[in-house]
DNA sequence: ATAAAAATCATCCAAATCGTCCAAATCTTC
DNA sequence: GAAGATTTGGACGATTTGGATGATTTTTAT
């Protein structure tokens, strides 16, 4: 029976990926995987752990159920990384036809071949969704697509940034998207890439207007301070002139105060930023995630 | 029950950190772990003792509740285990701080205690809601609480349904939240419950426009047909006043086509139900789920 | 107060895991 | 290819784990 809880046994895992019990025990003993110990001396390894070991050694799963996957990401080949548009436009394909367990798997088996969690939003999540946005507009069919695809993505997003290692001693970041931005994908996945690198990440979620990001990030108490706040726009409301200048003053105050702010998302380019021009602007979440690592090095 | 007082039994500690009563018991004889004994003779560990021991051993903690850890019940350390209320209460409280992991933790808590998700659904998550409602009209303070719960509601909302065993030959389920209405959060609990009562749901999310509804339903492929339509309303769009027509159009055809409908939600009552009258309606989550096996057992 | 129910006791045992060693398999280098 | 270095998988006796047992203690209900 394979233990219970989020703890494997050194014979679970080896079960799962194939090898011989006396490999992983080695391996452990070498470093290359985290684990802790009972009292008595076995050692337990966390699930995560496990799935950050085998995605970066990019090993096969033969049992892929011991580790709290779908048996589908067992059979698989490897995926052949050079035709990622082929793979990108599968996935579209997947997310068209409401396949919610056909997604599932290909963005697991993705990750698990070591693609980034940013570097699958970049790629199928926000491919498919330039495609289906599209359709939104040619009537009724086109929404239901995309209303389905969305919610479809909701859950792969959040069950990603489950699989990632938790440190809780990262440093915090809060964001969400501005007002007038409904869009709610863009800050589930921000908050995954975000806790992918080791950040404690709060999602204020979409249409949050300014003066709740200054509240949140502003408190009194030292212990809530976010290191990092974030701020997400693809949308924005055009009958609120004064957003404009509400957002300058919250960036200058940010700056003031030596908080680290980020902005990004489709309509970004729509926000005057000639007042605040070291203000760091990203197009993709991989120059977020580049960003992100940057950041915590000059941190240190 | 678990824990009263400051003393834990081994198996109160044993749960808390995922191992074996026997073993726990092992290693308090062989002094890893200070115990002091009842008159007759039971094992009996003080809470400090028993958190300098995992802390010491740097052992995984399950059930960090039952430590009276700060990540799950310190920010309300006088809730009273024996009414439901009060725990509904404590929920309230994680909620309006923004406690993640502890809000996480209380309902897992409750989930695994066995009360199903739609007694969670009507119990702790509705009537914290109800009351972060009212904060939300107070200003920004409001609106920052009630976005971070919603976000942190979503992802257990989520979390619940991929723990309930999927039926991949039970009837299907769609529906979503009703044009006007952007509530995310009652669409995912429905599709929650769906799936506990063994329906594979598909949801359309919030802002779902009747024609939607209609395209979803009524398509084509029989393969895709469901057995079940459903509609949350807890907003309606005032300036649309034709929708009630097209409501009552949908519900309709859905009668003309033997196909079942249920509606709910807060704001179902402003839907003119006259000349529909044979419409299931239900007011809380367990109601719906009442109806569900109901319909089961019809249908069989 | 008393009895029934639940929790815990100490003990035992099979299965799992420990650390270590070694022969076979695999990779490197020449 | 051959020689040398490294990795792998299996075997070993010793130790640890988790579950079961019947007897005792604690809690709950009457």
């Amino acid at each position: 029976m394979p233990t219970s809880g989020n703890l494997l046994s050194p014979k679970d895992l080896s079960v799962a990926i194939g090898v011989s019990e006396s490999s992983l025990k080695r391996w452990t003993d070498r470093g290359f995987l985290e684990v802790s110990r009972t009292a008595g001396g076995h050692r337990r390894i966390d699930r995560n752990e496990a799935i950050r070991f085998v995605r970066s050694r990019k090993m096969q799963i033969v049992r892929p159920e011991i580790l709290g996957l779908p048996e589908s990401v067992a059979a698989t080949p490897n995926i052949d990384l050079e035709s990622l548009d082929d793979l990108d436009e599968a996935f579209l394909e997947l997310m068209r036809h409401g396949h919610d367990l056909g997604a599932r798997n290909h963005l697991l088996q993705r990750f698990l071949d070591g693609e980034t969690i940013a570097a699958l939003s970049d790629g199928p999540i926000r491919r498919s969704f330039d495609r289906i946005g599209e359709l939104w507009h040619e009537g009724p069919e086109g929404i239901l697509i995309e209303h389905r695809a969305t919610e479809i993505c909701v859950g792969l997003a959040l069950e990603l940034s489950k699989m990632v290692p938790v440190k809780d001693d990262g440093p915090r970041a809060i964001g969400g998207a501005i007002a007038g931005d409904g869009y709610k994908l863009p800050p589930l996945l921000t908050t995954a890439v975000l806790q992918e690198h080791g950040f404690r990440a709060v999602n204020l979620g979409p249409n949050t207007p300014i003066e709740v990001f200054e509240l949140a990030c502003f408190t009194d108490d030292p212990a809530q301070r976010p290191d990092l706040v974030w701020m997400s726009v693809n949308d924005l409301d055009q009958d609120d002139p004064g957003i404009g200048d509400r957002f300058t003053g919250f960036a200058k105050r940010c700056e003031a105060e030596d908080l680290t702010l980020v902005i990004g998302g489709r309509s970004v380019g729509e926000i005057d930023l000639e007042s605040t021009p070291s203000l760091p602007v990203h197009r993709s979440m991989s120059a977020f995630a580049d960003f992100l690592e940057a950041w915590k090095r000059r941190r240190t």
